[in-house]
DNA sequence: TGATTCACG
DNA sequence: ACGTACGTGAATCAA
């Protein structure tokens, strides 16, 4: 005999419902980019998976209730009534519960006036059981009547994932009943959850009794005469009808009208692109970094367009052109130390591939690359920037960068990865890095070299390709000057930045290193005195036991997952509890040690003295830079203790010095502008103390020499509240007041400043209306949810709205700077470099008798950089070290 | 891998 | 009634 099929059959309805309440207490943890909540559908994914894996069916089909109407309300219309209502946040999401049986490649079906169990029930029986196992899985108890020989049914316990089987045997194990019976029982003791009556003061216990004895319901009327009188008795009597209309209720009908049939739910295995489609529409990002893409990935190779390419190992002069695509493959992320393992340029019709060292060592490749008037297209100009130059080749004549243009595009397609960013502009010719190469400390060549060729050739075609019709989409969007004039140009500046490196003084952070080691030590001690015994101070569950539990100090603030540690929180703990003033400190002097003295140290280049940062240029999506590996813009500055940091920053030569210039209030001049409000733009132009004149005119001050520093500090903080998009709430807990006292500044803050007002308004209003927000160079960051039902995305949405224009025209203004100061130094004959950028302010190192001529270069581009309707004001230091250039 | 904490603008 | 300030990256712990 063929192998027997298995038929599972799930309860829809009541599953979705199970795992929606199963995970009800992290209600708010499962929403997906757009606000959906997703806790039913992860639940019920779950459970899904799991059965597919141990059940192994070969037909599957999810049931459906119909509605609220059926045809057991037509005879009891309290059925199932009483039920609290549906809570919206799981009705929302059952219109997706189909797109994931779609990814699954699942069955579903309902049927006017039948619930799922009907369905459900009707299949099982007519589930031939020489050919077929059936496994029932629901979260509802009722089902179990359907157990036979070859049906079990499975029932959710407490989460979804966790079922327990009932067959015949268990039952009677459990109950001392046939499956059928349980029909009866529920007759006679009813169901409150689905509102089935049963007879009055009778309950599983009673009735389980009762069918010990007489079988059924129909049995113990047929024996009643018979019975002792009692209460009970009485109470059967009375109840007679209730009972038979009960037992009517509760079963499930076996023989509904069905219009599918078991060979229609026969199962076919996922649709695995379906699935990861929904998997990135619900942000079930482990689900799909798990998914086992590789039939998906051969389904996509098999359908990509043959490609013709050639394997060379030396050029010709012939193989080079204008206009071509350039790709270097490097092995891992940082391209100043990355294994460089393969090349290839060409064109959408003929491509060259070759291995690095053949390619990169030849004159001809060289010549090409650098000739000024021979176009090229790249993916991520910087990085083939630094690549290249580590072979003394200095790549010229940049025309397209996919990745840059895909980021202007849309800030959110920020991915490193060639292939998910063509899927995007549904390119499907090439294939992820990761297919290929692997992952982690796995990554490696493939041993089969020819795939590696070819997926070079196809990303040269995709750059090829997209380069252009990228372009076409900027200028539709009137972004083609970002990027050819400001993004583009500095790549090229940032790569030159990256390659110049700064020196850092390896022996003064080693010094450091020592001081900081003995200060810990000393400090670890006395906090193990003050807790009375020895812990891990650095674990924040640790040290909240030992704060909360041991030492009794009150709880100020919880996280999800325990006691806050957090500074805030300690900070209120100071004046009651000793020991926080050391874990403070000791806070404070790990942080700089590990981040910064030992992080650091790590990174220096051993040959050089040197650290090479990577300037992050499509990630941030308000535009700004990142920096990493490491991260100098965030070296220490606030705390003394920290700032010495900035000591070990030092010039690359004797004589030199470190030379730095910063914007003031950018963000806030900036606000003036685009806001265009008198009172604030007039503060700038008289170049008033911009904190002071907010003080003056929201706390009623009338000169500035009565502006106390307590005043000062709040007005400062309600400008920056004004940049971030202000709520009572943040302003209340940055200043330690009341929210009604922050909404109170807020309100007086509007009424002095209209103009602010106004552009809040109107660039929310703007945002909601077109999708997206755009800086003074027309960088656009789409917002998705400011429409959103629900308020917390809403909210977020909207106060990105309007910061992200002031932060984002911000970095415009500092990175056309940096291009015209980059120019200008190079037509100039000053030796001063441009080392660093810090958001608003930039980092250079000189020769000491040019600090003057650099100085005026760098504040006049500077302040000049962009015309405002408010001057710009820059600030400029220098000194031995960045320390002293504050 | 995610959460927490903390460094910067 | 809802529960937050905007934008980043790195180290560490605890699963």
């Amino acid at each position: 005999m063929a192998k027997k099929n298995k038929l599972v059959l799930i309860d829809g309805s009541s599953v979705a419902f199970r795992a929606f309440f199963g995970l009800h207490g992290q209600l708010e943890k499962f929403k997906n980019h757009y606000g959906l909540h997703t806790n039913a559908l992860y639940g019920f994914h779950n459970m899904i998976q799991s059965v597919l894996n141990t059940e192994k069916p070969t037909h599957v089909l999810v049931a459906f209730d119909a509605g609220n109407t059926t045809f057991r309300t037509e005879y009891f219309p309290e059925y199932k009534a009483g039920r609290s209502k549906t809570p919206r946040e799981f009705t929302e999401q059952m219109p997706y519960l189909r797109d994931l049986l779609k990814g699954f490649g699942i069955a579903h079906y309902e049927l006017a006036n039948y619930e799922a169990d009907d369905i459900i029930g009707t299949l099982s029986v007519q589930a031939d059981p020489e050919k077929f196992d059936v496994v029932v899985i629901s979260g509802d108890r009722d089902l179990t009547q359907l157990a036979k020989e070859n049906v079990r049914v499975d029932i959710t316990k407490k989460g979804v994932s966790d079922l327990k089987p009932y067959t015949v045997e268990s039952i009677k194990e459990e109950m001392g009943i046939t499956p059928l019976q349980i029909i009866d029982m529920k007759g006679l003791a009813g169901d409150s959850s689905d509102n089935i009556p049963g007879v009055t003061k009778i309950g599983e216990k009673t009735a389980l009794k009762l069918l010990e004895e007489f079988g059924s319901v129909e049995g113990v009327y047929e024996n009643i005469d018979s019975m002792k009188p009692s209460k009970r008795k009485e109470n059967l009597i009375n109840d007679k009808e209730t009972a038979f209309l009960s037992k009517r209720l509760a079963t499930i009908d076996t023989n509904s009208p069905l219009e599918i049939a078991i060979e229609d739910v026969e199962y076919k295995g996922a649709d695995l692109k379906k699935l990861a489609e929904f998997y990135k529409e619900m942000d079930f990002k482990s689900h799909l970094s798990k998914l086992d893409t590789s039939e998906l990935d051969e389904e996509k190779e098999a359908k990509r367009t043959e490609i013709n390419f050639e394997v060379v190992t030396e050029v010709t002069s012939e193989m080079f052109t204008d206009d071509m695509a350039v790709y270097v493959q490097l092995l891992s992320d940082n391209y100043h130390t990355a294994e460089v393992v393969g090349v290839s340029w060409g064109n959408e019709d003929h491509i060259y591939v070759g291995a690095a060292e053949d390619i990169l060592t030849s004159p001809l490749f060289k010549e090409w690359a650098e000739n000024e008037s021979l176009t090229k297209a790249t993916f991520d100009a910087k990085q083939t920037y630094v690549a290249l130059n580590r072979y003394g080749i200095k790549l010229a004549a940049v025309k397209y960068d996919v990745l840059l243009e895909a980021y202007l595009l849309d800030v959110k397609d920020n991915s490193n990865d060639l292939a998910a960013i063509a899927e995007e502009y549904n390119y499907h010719d090439v294939a992820n890095d990761e297919t290929v190469y692997g992952k982690g400390a796995k990554i490696k060549v493939p041993e089969d070299i020819t795939e590696m060729h070819t997926h070079l050739a196809r990303k040269v075609k995709a750059i090829a390709v997209l380069g252009p019709d990228l372009m076409e989409q900027l200028e539709n969007n009137h972004q083609k000057e970002l990027f050819a004039d400001m993004e583009l140009p500095l790549a090229k500046i940032l790569a030159d930045m990256e390659i110049q490196g700064i020196t850092v003084n390896g022996h003064r952070l080693e010094e450091m290193r020592e001081e900081f080691s003995a200060r810990l030590k000393e400090i670890e001690q006395k906090i193990y005195a003050e807790a009375g015994e020895e812990f891990n101070i650095n674990s924040p569950k640790q040290l909240g036991v030992i704060l909360f539990e041991k030492m009794g100090y009150p709880v100020i603030k919880k996280t999800k997952t325990g006691y806050s540690t957090a500074v805030d929180v300690l900070e209120k703990l100071q004046d009651q509890a000793p020991i926080v003033e050391y874990i403070l400190d000791y806070r404070q002097i790990a942080k700089i040690q590990s981040t910064y003295v030992e992080g650091l140290l790590k990174v220096v280049r051993e040959d050089t003295g040197r650290v090479h940062t990577r300037y992050m240029q499509t990630i941030a999506r308000t535009g700004r830079l990142s920096s990493v590996d490491p991260n100098l813009q965030n070296i220490p500055i606030r705390l003394e203790e920290g700032r010495k940091i900035r000591q070990a920053f030092v010039p690359r030569e004797e004589g030199w010095k470190i030379f730095a210039s910063d914007y003031s209030q950018i963000e806030l001049r900036v606000l003036a502008h685009i806001s265009n409000d008198e009172h604030m733009k007039e503060a700038f132009i008289e170049e008033q103390d911009i904190h002071t004149s907010t003080a003056m005119r929201v706390f009623g001050v009338e000169k500035p020499e009565e502006v106390t520093s307590n005043i000062r500090r709040r007005a400062k903080a309600v400008n920056f509240g004004i940049v971030y998009g202000i709520s009572d709430y943040g302003l209340s807990q940055n200043l330690g007041i009341t929210r009604k006292e922050a909404q109170q500044f807020i309100d007086t803050y509007f009424k002095k400043y209209p103009g602010i007002e106004t552009y809040m308004h109107e660039v929310v209003r703007e945002a909601k209306e077109k999708g997206f927000v755009e800086t003074l160079f027309n960088r656009r960051r789409y917002l998705p949810e400011i429409n959103s039902r629900n308020f917390n995305l809403r909210s977020f949405a909207e106060r990105t709205a309007i910061n992200t224009p002031i932060q984002g025209s911000a970095a415009d203004i500092l990175k056309v700077a940096m291009i015209k100061i980059a120019q200008a130094l190079k037509e100039s004959d000053l030796k001063a470099t441009m080392l660093l950028q810090v958001h608003d302010e930039l980092i250079f190192e000189a020769p000491e008798e040019e600090i003057p001529a650099l100085q005026k270069l760098v504040e006049d581009v500077m302040e000049h950089a962009v015309e405002l309707n408010v001057p710009l004001k820059v600030e400029s230091d220098f000194g031995q070290s960045w320390y002293d250039a504050k």
